[in-house]
DNA sequence: AGCATTGTTGATCGTGTGATCAACAAGAGG
DNA sequence: CCTCTTGTTGATCACACGATCAACAATGCT
């Protein structure tokens, strides 16, 4: 019965060594947040010493900064490619609103609150943020966009309009963090929400339009 | 030319100090945050030794937790005193919207976020923050309902459709907390995608219906 | 087998945090 | 003027943080 029998933890190549550390920070964040992402917690879930992640760290603003893009990222990229799958602008948009409200991912939506704040302190996640919120955006844009040119939509600034509802999904999640008890129906609100946004028929975003 | 010319503070009733505490807490947090709320922080602000600060709070979590009740609820009774101001229900939906984004609280904002972070470690303020959403759902709501009644609007769930709109603007001022530069038309928007949850005429939550 | 490279350790420093409490002194009441 | 209450101090404790670096040892190479 020993907990951690191995003294020394064995020697790795720098390249993998150097993903265990950013795997470990990666679960560490999404299961206690990007201030949990301490050296020595760091190291601990690793298994070796805190001085090992230093020294594969330029500071630890950079890998709270690295740990969020790459938890954000793979979020965008996992929702966009779902995006792809469906036939005209309505359905992806429907989809858009709904798998973003269906709060399966409300550790990633802990994340986005909990950098919005840190970002005033530590500037490489400031920058982060900013560009993840720019690559979330643009897949609004895109899809907003295209419902401009098929009619089904009738916005003037594509751009504009994404941003708010990219604010309003957020907005919405950070409260379910909060009042996770709250309203069950969102994504049905936001769907008529979105319709008015965007110049859509009534009805028109919701997933089944008439059983 | 002295900084802080006598050594000792000047004794004071114990009600004085504490009121002098409590404020000094507020402004703290409005100008660096609920994190920035330490014992040393609090103290120098105040003028007395860090021990006082101590002695007059049961714990740190507490007065973090009831500065950002203070603050929060301070702005709440605010914009719901303008509220009253207004004729119906259409324009008192259309000044919450346009009030609330128009960028002049963005300070009360941060906290907000902050809280909702902080609320993960701290179940007091976890506690401050679901009371005072609670208050400002229960504004958005009574101006729902009044719609409702007046045939202005047509909601089956207001309470519901409250809750959706607060997560919306919560959602649209914590960007606006990043993403200063964004877009600046963001009551229209915001108006016309309320319009479309509520059920309202296009362009009957602009404060200018026409020029 | 011996050596050189280098991944790894863990103690250490400086700073910051909340909390505690014996000692102090300002002010009120006699 | 003295005394006692009590508001106030600041040193102190235990802990956690990021960062640094001399010492160590595992591994590959000759």
């Amino acid at each position: 019965m020993s907990s951690t029998p191995q003294k020394r933890a064995l020697r790795k190549s720098p390249e993998e060594r150097a993903a265990e550390i950013t795997e470990a920070a990666r679960e560490l964040a999404l299961e206690a947040g990007l201030m949990a992402l301490t050296l020595r917690n760091v190291a601990a879930r690793v298994g070796v010493a805190s001085g090992l992640v230093a020294h594969y760290q330029p500071n630890m603003d950079a890998l709270v900064s690295s740990t969020f893009a790459t938890i954000v990222a793979a979020e965008t990229q996992e929702v966009a490619g779902l995006l792809s799958q469906r036939p005209g602008p309505s359905e992806r948009l429907g989809l858009l609103v709904d798998t973003l409200l269906d709060n399966s991912r409300l550790d990633v939506t802990a994340i986005w609150v909990e950098a919005w704040t840190l970002g005033r302190r530590n500037e490489t996640l400031a920058a982060s943020v900013r560009e993840q919120m720019d690559a979330w955006q643009k897949v609004f844009q895109g899809v907003v966009e295209d419902g401009n040119a098929t009619g089904a939509f009738n916005v003037s600034d594509a751009a504009a309009v994404a941003w708010q509802i990219l604010g309003m999904v957020d907005g919405l999640n950070a409260q379910a963090l909060v009042r996770w008890d709250g309203v069950n129906d969102r994504g049905t609100h936001l769907a008529r929400a979105v319709e008015g946004m965007v110049g859509a028929a009534r009805g028109s975003l919701t997933p089944k339009p008439s059983a």
